[in-house]
DNA sequence: CCACGCTCCTGCGCGC
DNA sequence: TGCGCGCAGGAGCGTG
């Protein structure tokens, strides 16, 4: 599943290839997605120019002049530029053909969606009520502090809440507290500054590190240069329950929290 | 407002 | 070796 590493790495493939480009023709071979693609997607497309490849979240964001298209990978989508007459495969739902090139949409399990908008993007019902980017400076100790005094659930939960930070999904919220060296069951509100703060520090760090990486390994995941995947990234918890802590050599522990499955080290990481 | 559980879907890995 | 079950995951949405 793309987390924001792999999104961004999408939207760093896609730009310098097709801005500026011309959509010459819209292909929906299947538009029954998380939302359906609009019958009327090829005709307000078909003959703008892509002005910027912009992401909020996890949603990349198709700048046309005016209007734009939001896609969301879900978790098992991929966007890759392609020649257009390659022919698609099982899950090939959507090609955005700018003359001899495509931007394809592939997505075998369909939590994904990708829809026209017109206008500002950022005035989106998916997108207007989202919290700040992790990556920017909005998001801070002041911030995690103030956006956690109110709620009960544990401090993993609350860095899942796209109102409070968007962008963390699973894995990443179990490596961002790892290097925070807090646990995961902690109720978020009894987290004090410094903690918030060493957290949004720890949040920023591993999603950043992931993007240089390129993005983590997933098993159908293709950046949007269609090169294939990337190599395997270190994670310090994150699949590796009963195995040894790189840190400390403790044993790293699973456990389910709000439905997830969760892991830490419960040496390293501190109540 | 808040918290929780359900839901969409497919591929994979494990146990028998 | 084959089958089928359960899980994985993002995030919106309905319910209490």
């Amino acid at each position: 599943m793309p987390e924001l590493p792999e999104v961004e790495t999408t939207r760093r493939g896609i730009l310098p290839v097709l801005t500026g480009q011309v959509v010459t023709g819209c292909r929906v071979r299947n538009p029954r997605l998380r939302l359906p693609v609009s019958d009327l997607m090829e005709s307000r497309v078909t003959g703008r120019t892509l002005l910027d490849v912009r992401r909020r979240a996890k949603y990349l964001l198709l700048i046309f002049d005016p209007g734009c298209i939001v896609v969301h990978l879900g978790m098992s989508g991929s966007l890759r530029v392609v020649p257009a007459e390659l022919p698609p495969g099982p899950h090939d739902h959507v090609d955005l053909v700018f003359g001899a090139s495509a931007l394809r949409l592939r997505d075998p399990r369909r939590f994904g969606l990708m829809v026209w908008h017109d206008g500002d993007p950022l005035a989106h019902p998916l997108l207007r009520h989202l919290g700040p980017e992790p990556l920017e400076a909005g998001f801070d100790a002041g911030w995690l502090y103030r956006a956690t005094r109110a709620t009960q659930v544990p401090i993993k939960q609350a860095l899942m809440d796209a109102r409070r930070v968007v962008g963390v999904g699973n894995i990443y919220a179990s490596e961002s507290l790892f290097r925070a060296r807090i646990s995961p069951l902690v109720s978020a509100r009894t987290l004090g500054r410094v903690r918030c703060g060493r957290l949004a520090g720890c949040v920023r760090e591993t999603l950043q590190d992931a993007i240089l990486a390129g993005g983590s390994t997933l098993r159908d995941f293709v950046g949007g240069d269609g090169r294939p995947g990337y190599f395997q990234q270190q994670y310090f918890v994150y699949g590796r329950d009963g195995q040894s802590c790189r840190v400390c050599g403790k044993t790293i522990v699973k456990a389910i929290i709000a439905q997830r499955a969760t892991f830490w080290c419960p040496h390293c990481q501190r109540r």
